[in-house]
DNA sequence: GCGACAG
DNA sequence: ATCTTGTCGC
């Protein structure tokens, strides 16, 4: 799939159109469980230039002892809005390009972001793990959609999240008293499989470990591009 | 019309 | 996401 992702046109779709794409690429999407054997997960994070520019990073651990095995990243400039629902149309490009630069073939990539969660059903994970064909699980901080019951307060604890009555993800309290993070299923995932990944991905930290990492090299990677 | 709204 | 200092707490 590379043509109809909506990002390999002469130009970049409107907001409209993209919400079209959306609802065509989600049916291509796979709902089943995560690889049985996994060997090596990634994860992917962005921070943003005041220049309008982009750095993009994705890192590959060695699973399950999440050893740091490598990184890539590219840095390019933002060409589609933010907007609610379409973040993939934004951050898509710069993730799949540093993804190509791995060496390492992951057998599961996390993405900061919603997976199923999502309006259409297609949040950035889907999108991502669909233009790559790899299996993905989207992990976001805040909620873009959908209900749930209260989640306990104890590490470990947690609430189906659902949309229009169906289980779309769950909200997962990865440390005692700390917000909950939302968990749910990108591409080649499902929600059993999508949690129980980022369960054995929290170590000390909200943020399992992959993603923190990821974020906290490409905080890195932005300050060395202010002063050079 | 009034909120809600991934990064 | 980003712009930003100090401050409260383990």
């Amino acid at each position: 799939m590379t043509p109809s992702d909506g990002l390999h046109g002469s130009s970049l779709p409107t907001p409209a159109e993209a919400i079209a794409l959306q609802k065509e690429l989600a049916g291509r999407v796979r709902l089943c469980p995560l690889p049985a054997r996994v060997r090596v997960v990634a994860a992917a994070d962005l921070s943003y230039l005041p220049s309008k520019e982009l750095i993009a990073v994705v890192l590959a651990f060695s699973w399950p002892s999440l050893e740091l095995l490598e990184t890539a990243h590219v840095r390019r400039p933002v060409e589609f809005p933010y907007v609610p629902g379409l973040l993939s149309f934004r951050e898509l490009p710069a993730v799949t390009a540093a993804f190509e630069k791995l060496r390492h073939r992951p057998d599961v990539l996390l993405c900061d972001g919603q997976g199923l969660a999502h309006p259409r059903r297609f949040g950035l994970a889907c999108h991502v793990g669909l233009v790559l064909d790899l299996p993905t699980v989207g992990c976001a901080k805040k909620r873009l959609c959908g209900d749930h019951d209260p989640v306990g307060t104890e590490k470990g604890c947690r609430s189906v999240l659902t949309l229009q009555g169906d289980p779309v993800g769950y909200v997962y309290r990865s440390r005692t008293g700390v917000k909950p993070i939302y968990v749910s299923p990108g591409h080649k995932a499902d929600l059993e499989s999508s949690l129980d990944l980022v369960e054995r991905c929290v170590r000390r930290y909200r943020i399992p470990e992959p993603l923190r990492l990821a974020h906290n090299t490409v905080t890195r990677l932005k300050k060395n591009a202010h002063s050079p």
